[in-house]
DNA sequence: TGCCAGGCCCTCTTTAGGGCCTT
């Protein structure tokens, strides 16, 4: 799971990244982290100091940003990511890397996607709205990297838990998490049967466990 | 001159428009 806080919500507007977070999840535990501030050598706008808490004299203290890439892209290493609305995330995540001349080698998937199929009843799918509906632990200081990319992967886990006792699956893998993002609104029960796994056996000529 | 993120999703739709979600 990884999550971004920038200066704002474009990269080929000129927007940067100020702080990231990796959250390495294994059979259903987080086993690892890694969090960064990172100096990209931009200001900070108000409405994000507002937002984050994240200062410009807190970055010009930071590590630069092509060093905390470097660092978090060997920690992420080809492990598929998550993230909360992947969409920003994935154009950050390509675009920090095409900086340090690396690129982007996994796939996304992205939790708000997979909420919006698993818990259609939601009221709101913002990160925070989605803990809460799910009565997980909120993060004691939201919209810093570490305590979303954290609430994330508690409430990815949380949608396995519930796609596995939903359809008595085995496990719930990454790639079975990309097809149901991308299934039409009501048919996510032909998905799981399609591509999922019951009790350690394929249930689909198309699995992909 | 006017606009300016962008992908997804819903509906008063599909030859479109507007809201959500991320910072």
């Amino acid at each position: 799971m990884i999550d971004f806080e920038t200066t704002g919500l474009s990269p080929t507007d000129g927007d940067r990244a100020t702080e990231i977070a990796a959250v390495l999840v294994r059979d259903g535990q987080i086993v690892d982290r890694y969090q960064s501030m990172m100096n990209a050598g931009l200001r900070i706008p108000p409405f994000i100091t507002q937002l984050t808490g994240i200062t410009t004299a807190m970055v010009r203290q930071a590590p630069p940003a092509e060093q905390v890439m470097a660092e978090v892209a060997d920690f992420v290493g080809s492990a598929p990511l998550v993230a909360h609305n992947a969409a920003f995330d994935r154009k950050f995540w390509g675009a920090e890397l095409g900086r340090i001349g690396r690129e982007r080698n996994q796939a996304f998937v992205c939790s708000m996607l997979v909420a919006r199929r698993v818990l259609p009843q939601a009221p709101s799918y913002k990160l925070g709205a989605l803990i809460q509906f799910a009565g997980l632990p909120a993060a004691a200081r939201a919209h810093r990297a570490l305590a979303d990319a954290e609430m994330a992967a508690h409430l990815t886990l949380y949608l396995e838990r519930e796609l596995i006792r939903r359809f008595r699956l085995a496990s719930v893998s990454h790639a079975l998490l990309g097809r149901i993002q991308k299934t039409p609104k009501g048919q996510l029960q032909g998905c799981v049967t399609r591509h999922g796994c019951v009790q350690g056996e394929r249930i689909g000529s198309r699995a992909t466990q």
